[in-house]
DNA sequence: CTACATGTAACTAGTTTAGTTACAACAAGA
DNA sequence: TCTTGTTGTAACTAAACTAGTTACATGTAG
């Protein structure tokens, strides 16, 4: 299991509309950076256009960000590319036998332990902007650089 | 997406075990109460004897915990029934361009935060064992039965 | 009208999941 | 030893999801 590269390329293209401002990010041009195809970039702008976090309209070239870098977290796009569903990074065993004391009592001692996690998940990645992301990238690549 | 049940079906199994005691749980009881084919409890069964949580034998009815309740935390479980590699909870887009500045970056800048992010999460789970989880199961049933 | 971009439906191959059948290996009692 | 019942596993299935692709309708601007 793991959770959809829908999430981390959502981080990449946010983070590639910033440092390439000024020009056009067409999805043929963000898909040349993510190394894959238009059609997949258009429908994680399209998530994070839902989500209010970026701006694009059809059959204009390029897409722009909504908000100020500082004000979108991790768990925003996270949130926005629809990767886990609320409550629901864990699965819980459908059907179990309500004629066992176990059965009958497992899954909502469990649901509130696994929420419990999630929300730990989610409280790391809300403390994380797109700025931070983008000022990480750019120290790394002068790092090269020098 | 979402976490297999492999593992909720983990903790109901070890829960079931212990309050059980003093019977035989074989793979066809356990079975009994997740509502689930025998070959399925087996399987899981297998994963936790790998990982040093319960006792089991060819041949012989019935498995048993291998460690004290207390002791045996849900991250245990977690990592016991292999539902996500260390380090890939979340998966990162293969190939990303080295020639865009943002593509030859942006991996090693995500991968540290996506840890720290599944880290917190099992941080969570580490903080809760089964001897949690029976006390709440049986306190719940305790509560239904008044 | 042309050129080009976005939006989206439809299809594909690959993976993963939970469940199932079938059967070998093993243990213990009659 | 034979019978019964259990665990351990391989092999197969249907369903769901992923990422990628093709095709094309819709929309914008020169």
């Amino acid at each position: 299991m793991s959770i959809s590269s829908r999430f981390a390329v959502g981080i990449h293209i946010l983070t590639l509309i910033e440092v390439n401002k000024g020009n056009v990010s067409s999805s043929e041009y963000i898909a040349g950076s993510v190394n894959t195809n238009p059609v997949v970039i258009r429908r994680i702008i399209g998530l994070l256009k839902n989500a209010g976090l970026v701006t694009v309209r059809p059959g204009i070239a390029g897409a722009e960000l909504a908000k100020d870098l500082s004000e979108i977290t991790l768990l925003d796009v996270y949130k926005a590319v629809d990767v886990v569903q609320d409550q629901e990074l864990f699965s819980v065993h459908g059907n179990p036998n309500p004629a066992c004391a176990v059965g009958r009592n497992i899954q909502e001692t469990i649901i509130p332990l696994f929420s419990a996690a999630q929300f730990a998940l989610e409280k790391a990645l809300g403390s994380v902007t797109i700025e931070d992301v983008v000022k990480d990238v750019l120290e790394k690549e002068k790092a090269n650089n020098k």
